[in-house]
RNA sequence: CGGGGCGUGGCGCAGUCCGGUAGCGCGUCCGCUUUGGGAGCGGAAGGUCCCGGGUUCAAAUCCCGGCGCCCCGACCA
């Protein structure tokens, strides 16, 4: 009986149970569409959280929001050589519209660049015009031929934030304003540990002069791409032509930046933190921090703890705590089972008992249980919220350190490494792309990105890892999603 | 695109090898009893067996041809 409605565990089958912590959760559902998901209101609400926590740092930081159009004239794409090389495999065309052909077919965007561009070039003449920071929050289509819940679907949403400069040095600061804005809502906000750094160009967004990545490591000790940010250089405002008058009244071009995070994001959170009862949340991103349920036998008691529990749900939302009450006619126990398996970090059981002791069981959903007074209870409540968010990122950076290997000693303890135990292998790298495409062959692992300073290690090796020639860089490889 | 698996009430599956008029569990609905870790009993509703063709007295089952989805690779936020 318990068996048939266990996950599958993690340690079984990881992908398997992915799947499994999703469907249980109720996060999201395939669609009639191959690989397009329908985000379910439980999956909604987590991205919400996540919308609102990026949306103000963004916006503390001066960036507007404002809306492009979903179709791209598919010119546009071709203006710039790498990107429409890199994007154009994997475009969904628009050819027909009302029932006739389009003179020009329309590419549904995979990402916005090239139609922003055309937009700023108008709106771009002078010096005081510069920045321009705008973000967008949409939907963007790109045609992968695998896809994964979350993870990789073929519509997917995002933020695309895109903006334009007067100066090379703004770019770049601004390229890495969003980096670390990107890295503090991982690390606080989701509880996941990232490291930062440039990718190597092989790994650059399509267009870009340099792209800037946040890695973070699965519990299956996998890499997942959790954001990038790009400094553009020149390179858009040259193909659509955006330039501006200086003070001096000289004519240059803007140097611009994108930057975009995804619903992946969802997929990352359940892979940093779930377990095999199901999805495990951080408090700041729950859509419900806490849960109460009622419990009881007579009618009598019924009234009494309904009541309670909705004096309890007014007490704690007026402490700014997201808390709902489970008030169905179902046994508790098969309460409690349901919302672990949806990721509550906490839930309140209130019963008769409780009621004449004044005193609530708080049940965490990383184990654990006991009776704390009625009396203080929000304030009790956010401490162990806060005392969780922490736990999570503690415990995710544990098994993060746990699977990084740093200085292999030889390209075999290299190969080993990855391929006993995955994770992260820091090691020395000639910079050569070709070296790389071939420990990408033999290995399956990438340069995650070339760490920056904090990340690196005490010592910086001296050789390449694979070659044995003087190390110009210390990358980080890992077998990545 | 290569390899594997699967398409049967809402969901998960059995039945397919060896053709004989569709079954189980969960869920749903009604009733009674239950409720501090996945409730019990009784009753009820609900199916173009993925699609098209063929063989046959007879096809979920055999044959041919399609389509779709999932998983594993190559490509990628």
């Amino acid at each position: 009986m318990a068996d048939s409605k266990a996950l599958t565990t993690r340690a079984a089958d990881f992908s398997a149970w992915y799947n499994d912590v999703i469907m249980r959760a109720e996060l999201a559902d395939y669609s009639p569409v191959r690989g397009c998901m329908v985000i379910r209101p439980n999956g909604y609400a987590i991205w919400e959280q996540m919308q609102s926590a990026l949306d103000r740092m963004f916006k503390d930081t001066g960036h507007q929001n404002a809306y492009f159009p979903l179709f791209i004239p598919q010119s546009f794409l071709a203006k710039e050589a790498q990107h429409v090389e890199g994007f154009a495999p994997e475009t969904a065309v628009v050819t027909h519209g009302g029932g006739k052909e389009l003179e020009e077919p329309l590419v549904v965007r995979p990402t916005s660049e090239t139609i922003i561009y055309a937009m700023y070039a108008k709106w771009i003449q002078s010096w005081r015009d510069l920045p321009v920071l705008i973000n967008q929050w949409a939907n963007v289509v790109r045609w992968e031929l695998r896809t994964r819940l979350f993870l990789r679907t073929t519509e997917f949403l995002w933020q695309e934030g895109h903006t334009a400069h007067a100066t090379e040095a703004e770019a770049e600061a601004e390229t890495l304003l969003i980096l670390g804005l990107y890295r503090q809502f991982m690390e606080e906000w989701m509880a996941m540990p990232v490291i930062t750094g440039p990718k190597t160009d092989s790994e650059r967004f399509a267009g870009a002069l340099r792209t800037y990545s946040c890695e973070a490591l699965m519990q299956d000790k996998k890499a997942l791409q959790a954001g990038t940010s790009h400094n553009l250089g020149q390179n858009f405002a040259k193909a659509f032509d955006v330039q501006f008058q200086t003070r001096e009244g000289g004519l240059e071009y803007v140097w611009s930046t994108s930057w975009g995070v995804s619903t992946r994001l969802v997929g990352a959170l359940i892979m940093t933190h779930s377990d095999d009862k199901g999805l495990v949340c951080p408090p700041r991103l729950a859509q419900w921090q806490v849960v109460i349920v009622p419990i009881w036998k007579t009618d009598e008691d019924r009234e009494l703890t309904y009541a309670a529990a909705n004096n309890m749900v007014k007490e704690l939302r007026a402490a700014g705590i997201r808390t709902t009450a489970d008030l169905r006619d179902m046994k508790p126990g098969a309460k409690y089972y349901e919302w672990e398996a949806r990721g509550a970090p906490f839930r309140l059981e209130l019963g008769p008992r409780d009621l004449a002791n004044q005193s609530v069981m708080l049940a965490r959903r990383l184990g654990g249980k006991e009776a704390v007074p009625m009396a203080g209870l929000a304030a009790r409540v956010h401490e162990e919220m806060a005392t969780m968010q922490r736990a999570l990122l503690d415990a995710a950076k544990a098994r993060r350190d746990a699977a990084t290997l740093r200085n292999p000693k030889s390209r075999q303890e290299f190969i080993d490494f990855l391929e006993a135990n995955g994770g992260f292998v820091y090691a020395g790298f000639c910079g050569d792309p070709a070296v790389e495409a071939e420990i990408k062959a033999a290995t399956k692992a990438t340069i995650r990105c070339l760490p920056s300073e904090e990340f690196r290690s005490p010592e910086a090796p001296t050789t390449c890892i694979w070659t044995g020639r003087p190390a110009t860089v210390e990358a980080v490889w890992a077998r990545a999603y």
